[in-house]
DNA sequence: TCTCAATTGCGACTGCGTATCATGGGGACG
DNA sequence: CGTCCCCATGATACGCAGTCGCAATTGAGA
């Protein structure tokens, strides 16, 4: 599981400063239960700038501590990156819950086409939209 | 090969009017070689307001006549649908080109993981990101 | 042809994200 | 421990994609 103090020593690895507000901001990541908006974390460290919340999750997200979720409706939230591996998102459009998964099958097949078509893959991206067992009535 | 007339046809059976305008942004699309964005309609059909570009080409993407692509860096693309059948994308980053394809195994896997999550699943996008043949050096 | 709801264009507006730039603070080095 | 340089920050203005409200227009069925 990754934590705060690993994201940290991610940050000094690849020669960026550890200022207390990057500091405030993994923080209140690592407290988020569930997958934020830029808006949300914004609102939540008021004495930040906005500017700042957005070029530090951009940071982030560039050094996988933070990943993406585009969401159905041309939205995006992010959500602190599980484990750093390659995955995959199930995205609930109930109440917002976001599971990964990895599926060597799916890479599998994902590579096989983009060979069929002659493609040489540089990345992709695949999300599932659906309701959790818990959003079913 | 979806064309045009098909495009009309869809249009009347959903219950919306076929308009001058309509035809005009329908005959665009029609004609781009490649997949557009809304400014690049827009510019080519300088007597249609750029509002109505908007609503139309989503309107079209609701009728399944375009589909939508998102790209890797955020942006959004569209392009005519090629057969109005579920399916996947690889997208060229060097020339833009963009191939279609569906595959049973990816639905299949896609299907399972879904399930073995207990998601209910209502849509899944995929987009492949790579360089086609042609733009491999 | 007549009628009316769907469609259009305009322009203002919202919201997300970025550019600019002066100020502040990390941390490497001595 | 102190200095210095450059990265990082905050405030604000800006840009761009997409939407909204409303008055005028127009398609197509009766």
């Amino acid at each position: 599981m990754s934590t705060s103090a690993d994201s940290t020593t991610r940050l000094e690895d690849t020669g960026h400063r550890l200022t207390a507000t990057r500091r405030a901001v993994l923080d209140a990541i690592a407290r988020s239960p569930r997958p934020f908006t830029i808006e949300e974390l914004s609102e939540g460290l008021p004495d930040i700038g906005r500017a700042t919340v957005f070029r530090t999750v951009k940071l982030l997200h560039e050094l996988d501590i933070v990943c993406r979720l585009p969401l159905e409706d041309g939205g995006v939230r992010y959500q602190r990156a599980g484990s750093g591996e390659h995955h995959h998102h199930l995205i609930c459009g109930g109440c917002g819950a976001v599971a990964e998964f990895s599926d060597p099958a799916l890479d599998d097949a994902i590579e096989r086409n983009a060979a069929a078509a002659g493609f040489a893959l540089d990345a992709h991206s695949a999300e599932l939209y659906g309701r959790c067992a818990a959003c079913r009535g």
